[in-house]
DNA sequence: TATTGTTATACTCTATAACTATA
DNA sequence: TATAGTTATAGAGTATAACAATA
């Protein structure tokens, strides 16, 4: 971003290696990578079932819709990876009672003992990279990535 | 990030919103599609063709495996992005006369007046986006940036 | 008529490796 | 034998919309 600052009057043109959207892009495929190499080459779950099955961990069921919503994913991506880990074994679907149109995933015994191999190692790759800052630079870089994240919307909106 | 942080002695689940890795991928996320709405949207570039096209812009000529590095690509996308720009009319390559396994790219002037229509527009979306952080904040994010992306590479190679 | 979720289809992207040519 | 780049192929992932069931 520093590199987004004109170094001479009559510069014009983009320097690639500083433009914030790459800079960032970068990161957060590195930082994909090193979690992925956890729930994929470890556990062989996609990207969208570990999203679906991290989102499960902490309550006792979740609605399919909500499941889209928590873990940025559509109702055709949540519908597959919810399929894939119904066929592993590692959570149960069922209608909700109440409205027959819903669908409710719930962990088995067997996927939340995943879930309890996965996290403390994806947590523990967390805590690894967070090293890298202090405890007041996580703060302002979260709160930072909140005030892009709404910019970004904004932006993407307007099309 | 604060969120990772235990909440109650007993807590042991992972909050998937607050989970670093996942909360980057998402404001990666929809910062790279507020952007590729410009490339993509309005000059019908992949994020590869773009990507050589931007690095493209501030040099007379860059030979393919520099463009590989630069550009965070790998040499079949290289290939495949530059021949998109060749046939579209935006770059020429041509051989290094030293090496002829080189290929060496060069904009052309419909290439250079689409760089110039591009540029700006991807540079007033970058500076709406920083407009979030004030000038030290964006230093500081920027360099919690670099000392992220060591780290996940650090782990990245560790495998 | 609107909503939830599934299925079908085509399309794009990616990964692997075989291949050509140059050195 | 090693390197730069291309091509071929298959697999994964994605997007669109048509569809069924329920409300």
């Amino acid at each position: 971003m520093e590199g987004a600052q004109k170094t001479a009057g009559t510069e014009s043109g983009l320097d690639l290696l500083a433009f914030f959207p790459y800079r960032l892009a970068i990161l957060a495929e590195a930082v994909s990578e090193s979690i992925a190499q956890i729930y994929a080459d470890r556990f062989d779950l996609s990207r969208q079932e570990w999203r679906i099955l991290a989102a499960l961990g902490n309550r006792a069921e979740m609605p399919a819709k909500e499941a889209g919503r928590l873990c940025a994913l559509d109702k055709m991506q949540v519908s597959r990876a919810s399929q894939s880990l119904e066929a592993a074994g590692y959570i149960t679907r069922r209608e909700d009672r109440a409205d027959r149109r819903n669908i409710v995933f719930e962990l088995t015994p067997v996927g939340r003992t995943l879930y309890e191999r996965i996290v403390p190692l994806a947590q523990a790759r967390e805590a690894y990279l967070l090293e890298a800052l202090t405890a007041d630079e996580r703060q302002e870089f979260s709160q930072a990535m909140d005030r892009l994240l709404a910019r970004s919307r904004a932006l993407a909106s307007r099309g």
